[in-house]
DNA sequence: GTACGTGCAAACGTTTTGCAGCGGG
DNA sequence: CCCGCTGCAAAACGTTTGCACGTAC
């Protein structure tokens, strides 16, 4: 099968990434951890990391494609984002922080935790729990 | 065709509606708009109303309900709220305001604009201009 | 060796579309 | 009367699942 050469370092990384998070280390997702977490905060969904899989040479199949991603998300080593019906993207950045989304280019872009301040925020009624606050600014080409 | 009696104050209420959003006022139209505006603030998925409508004894097809839904958003008439992948919900709250989600229910609970104080907003890159901020407070079971 | 991961194709649930016929203006 | 709306069924879309085979450990 054919493999993007991930050089010793950035395999073990990966590795212990994904023993850490209770998950075997295949090669199809140290492939894909590799095209996630090795270049900064990402944006995907399915389609574009499939998409960038079969660039590289691998040969992954698209429910392979999701049952990682969604594994990595139960994992708590992705942050699903829903701004567009329909659509999943998943965000490698696990801060607490915010997003643009550009409507026409669907395209999600990082607010800072800092560059947003949230002031009041009401209780969560009777019974629950807030699990979390997003915050998406919509853009419009102008 | 089985129609509910919408009183004659509420149809023409409705039609001056529809006619200003520039739609004509047909029945299933009517109907809808009646389930929709008639009873307060709603969220509301297509298989809602679909299901409401038949309890109501009027014969609309899923297709209609799409349409309809789409149109009124169109129109203005409806805002879209997407917190949930593979689902759509309609909001017939127009004010600025904004939404906790429970998340074991399915539930939409609006927030007053003013029981939340964004303060700082980061500029829009440039070329683009907000479309609106949507903050989603997430509710998970206690 | 065994439990878990993978690929394939088929199923799924929601939404959209094509087309013939109906009804509002 | 005409154009837009409706219903139906079928298609489309992203996602999930069942099952046989492969692979990590």
């Amino acid at each position: 099968m054919a493999m993007t050469a991930l050089s010793d370092m950035e395999q073990s990384k990966l590795s212990v990434k994904l023993r850490q998070a209770g998950l075997r280390t295949t090669q199809q997702r140290l492939a894909l951890a590799d095209l996630l977490f090795s270049n900064g905060n990402r944006h995907v969904t399915a389609e574009i990391l499939h998409g960038e899989a079969r660039s590289a040479g691998l040969s992954v199949s698209q429910a392979t494609i999701y049952n990682t991603l969604n594994q990595f998300h139960e994992a708590g080593l992705l942050r699903e984002v829903v701004v567009e019906q329909g659509r999943s993207y998943f965000d490698t950045n696990l801060e607490d922080h915010h997003h643009f989304y550009v409507e026409s280019a669907h395209q999600l872009i990082d607010i800072a935790r800092d560059d947003i301040s949230i002031g009041r925020l009401p209780e969560a009624p009777a019974g629950f729990e807030s699990a979390g606050v997003d915050v998406i600014v919509r853009l419009r080409d102008k």
